[in-house]
DNA sequence: TAACTTCTGGATACGTTGTAGCCATGACAG
DNA sequence: CTGTCATGGCTACAACGTATCCAGAAGTTA
C-alpha cells in the first residue's frame, strides 16, 4: 500500500489570481527587491504583501509559507540571465558557468548562503544545471566524474563569493557604518599583531596587497580548472 | 579629534559571574549543544538561558546580543581540535588544514554557512588561520599569493561541505522524514527526466554512482591543490 | 551582627514575525 | 438579479530579540 505522493512547490499547481491580487511572480519579485536592498531577513510575509498592496492572507493563498517563498526567490534569481551558448572548449564553458553564477550572486548578496544551504530544484536552476553539466561532460564523458567536477567548481564559487561578502554582511548586521566597523575591529587587530603570536597574520595584514575580488576569484577558479584538466582532461 | 574606539566581543572585558550564574563559556557550550541537535534557529536567548537554569536577563549581562553569541559559538567550535603540527610538506599541511576544517564543519552542521557569512576574528579562529597561513607560505613566500591560495582552499571547503549538507537541511526544514522528503521530490524529478529537456541531468540521476562524500570532497581538494602546485609550487 | 551593595532569576513589556482563521465587501459568473 | 468566491483587513496566538524592573538572596564592610 503506497502512501500518497507529497507535494512540493515545484509540483503543486500554481493558481493564477482571479481578481486584483498580484500573481506569484509579482510576490517573488517584490521579495527579491526587499532582499537585495535590505537582506533576506527583511523579507517577511507581511512586508512583501504590504509592499504590493495585498493582504498577507492572500499571499498565503498562493505561497504556502515563507520557506517556499525563499525557494521561489532562489529560482527566480537564477533565471535572470540567459544560458550561455556552449563552445567547443570545456574549460571556457565551465569558466563561463562559474562567472555567470558569480555575477548572479553578486547581484543578490543573500543568495550564496541560500544556494549553498538548500537543494535547488526549480526550473531555472535545473536549466542552469543542465548547461553546466553539458560543459562538464565535455571534460569527461564519465557522468559520475563530470558531476563531481561540476560540484567542485560550484562549491568553490559559492564559498568564494560568500566569504568575499562576509565583511559587508557583518557591517550591516552591526548597524555601524563601514568606518565605524573598521574602528571596532582595527584596534583589536593591531593588538593581536603587536602581541607577536601570529607572525603570518601580521605579515598578511601589514604586507599583503589589497585583493581585487575579481582577480582573487579568477585565481582560485583557474587553479580548480587546472586541477580538473590535469586529472580528467584530454 | 578622533572618535572613541568602538568595542567588539573580542575587545570587551569578559566579566566572570560573581554568584551562581553560568559563565560565558557555559552559555556558549549550551548554545552549541542546541545548535548541533536542532539547528542554529533553535538557539534563542530564552532557550539557552533556560537550559542552564539562568535568567534571560542574566545572559544579556554577559553576552550583548544573539549575534555576539553566534560569534562566540563560531569561535568555540574552531577551538575544539588541536592545531596540527606542521610537516615539511606544504601540500600535506594544506590538506590537513582543509580536512580539519571539514571535520569541524561536519560536527556542527550549522557552522559552514556562518563561517562563510561572517568574518571570523576570535582567538581560536586566528590560531587556525595562523597555522593555515604557515602552510600556505611554505607553498610560496609571497604573502599576497599565499593568502590567495589559502582563501581558495577555504572557499572550496566551506562551499563543498555546505552543499553536501543541503539536502539534510531541507529535510529538517520541511519537517518530513527522509523517506517523505524523497517522496515529495522523487516524482518531480522523474517528471523532469521524462520530459526530455534535461538529458545531462537525466544521465546524472539514472547513471551516476552515488557519491561518497569523503571521496567527493577529496577529489575537489586534490584538484585545487594540484592547481595551486602548478601555479605557485616549487 | 546589622547595614549596605550587588548579583540573580523571574516577570513584564513592546515590537515584530510566521501562521491561522474569520468576516465584510466587492467582483465575477450564471 | 442572485449566488459564489476572491480579496483585504482584522484578530489571534506563540515565539523571538531586547529592554526594564523588582524582590530576594548572597556577599562585603563596618
Amino acid at each position: 500500500m503506497t502512501e500518497p505522493a507529497l507535494s512540493s512547490v515545484w509540483t503543486r499547481p500554481r493558481p493564477e489570481p482571479r481578481r486584483r491580487a498580484p500573481g506569484v511572480d509579482q510576490y517573488v519579485a517584490a521579495a527579491l527587491a526587499i532582499a537585495d536592498a535590505e537582506g533576506l531577513a527583511a523579507v517577511s510575509m507581511r512586508r512583501v504583501a504590504g509592499d504590493l498592496g495585498s493582504g498577507t492572507a492572500t499571499l498565503y493563498r498562493y505561497i504556502t509559507n515563507r520557506d517556499e517563498l525563499v525557494d521561489l526567490m532562489v529560482d527566480a534569481a537564477q533565471g535572470e540571465d540567459p544560458i550561455p551558448e556552449p563552445t567547443q572548449d570545456w574549460r571556457a564553458d565551465l569558466a563561463a558557468v562559474a562567472h555567470a553564477l558569480r555575477a548572479t550572486l553578486l547581484r543578490h548578496p543573500w543568495l550564496a548562503g541560500e544556494l549553498a544551504g538548500r537543494p535547488s530544484l526549480g526550473p531555472n536552476s535545473l536549466r542552469r544545471s543542465e548547461s553546466a553539466l553539458r560543459a562538464a561532460v565535455a571534460l569527461t564523458p564519465d557522468i559520475t566524474l563530470a558531476s563531481q567536477a561540476l560540484g567542485a567548481v560550484h562549491a568553490y564559487v559559492l564559498g568564494s563569493v560568500a566569504t568575499q561578502q562576509a565583511a559587508r554582511r557583518a557591517e550591516r548586521r552591526s548597524g555601524l557604518t563601514e568606518e565605524q566597523w573598521q574602528r571596532s575591529v582595527g584596534p583589536y587587530i593591531s593588538e593581536v599583531i603587536a602581541a607577536g603570536k601570529h607572525p603570518m597574520l601580521a605579515r598578511r595584514v601589514l604586507e599583503a596587497e589589497e585583493p581585487d575580488p575579481n582577480a582573487e576569484f579568477a585565481f582560485g577558479l583557474d587553479c580548480m580548472l587546472d586541477g580538473l584538466a590535469a586529472r580528467l582532461g584530454r
